[in-house]
DNA sequence: CACAATTAAGTTGTGCACAACTAAATGGAC
DNA sequence: GTCCATTTAGTTGTGCACAACTTAATTGTG
């Protein structure tokens, strides 16, 4: 179990104050930009990443775009309802699977990728890095993403 | 401003996808080895993050919390005012300055840090990352949001 | 066919982030 | 001392994330 808590104990304590801070910090900063960004296009950082999907991918099932983005209906309906209603998307019900609603672009929606190429451009300068060090950060941070899945999981409840 | 869009182009947003996907899914799947984590504690990650910087800190205004948190007030006020419906904090109206509040551990608050030394173990072994690989992802997050915070304030909005 | 289990989407409730605002206290400038 | 700008908290409103739940359609099995 648990061997007495010591100095060494304070100082992971404040290691991961530092980590779990850092990357915290790290995701609310890149969506200030985004959300600075992304205002000239009437868009909010998730809803920009929902229409890069369909932009990539074309009209998908909400169920496909939750796969992509690893969100649940229980974020993507409301925000893809408050994507049709800015007239970017439309909503239709398969008529081979009644359960299943297709989110396809309006033309109002994939008109709007023209404008959009320009955010990457912005964001890149804003981050101050060069293409190796997103990729390697990217990398990194998938790595991340992935053993932390796995050990949500697991909940992380294994003696040591 | 903007060249006339290019395949190039294209490859840019698909990059910038996999960037801002990717700190944005490491940061929910951090987010969500802590959830469980810290269910334990019966603490929500933000609630840890301040009372982190309450165990390392001492007593604080909320300004100063807020500003070792890069949070303001709004976000703050009914987090603390959960805490202390919890019995972790008190908050008292500073007597010197009327319009200063002072968060302060209660015994509880401060008794909980001895369960939290165990946190960053789980955490740790959860990302499956060693020291230095965690220093290091630390360094660049943190040379990013400097530079994100720096760009969100000119507005990015800057020509080439 | 009938019925239980599964699946897709949506709803409800809680908490966080942040913009915009209000209220009260403080500190100067005069 | 009076008045105004600043500062500290708090409030309100919008949107996202997620857990838990509901509804409706589909699938599988007897």
């Amino acid at each position: 179990m648990t061997a007495s808590p010591t100095a060494a104990d304070a100082d992971w304590l404040r290691l991961d104050r530092q980590i779990c801070f850092s990357l915290h910090a790290a995701s609310r900063a890149f969506n200030g930009v985004y959300r600075v960004i992304l205002k000239d296009l009437g868009l909010t950082y998730p809803q920009y990443l929902v229409m890069l999907v369909l932009w990539e991918q074309g009209d998908l099932p909400v169920k496909k775009l939750g796969e992509h983005l690893r969100l649940d209906s229980g974020t993507l309906s409301p925000l893809v309802k408050r994507l049709e209603g800015a007239g970017l998307v439309r909503r239709e019900r398969s008529t081979e699977d009644e359960r299943s609603v297709r989110v396809r672009l309006t033309e109002e929606g994939a008109a709007l990728r023209e404008r959009a190429l320009e955010v990457p451009r912005c964001i890149a300068r804003a981050t101050g890095f060069d293409l190796t060090e997103i990729t390697e950060l990217r990398e990194r941070l998938d790595r991340l993403t992935t053993a932390l899945d796995a050990a949500a999981l697991t909940a992380g409840h294994e003696e040591d």
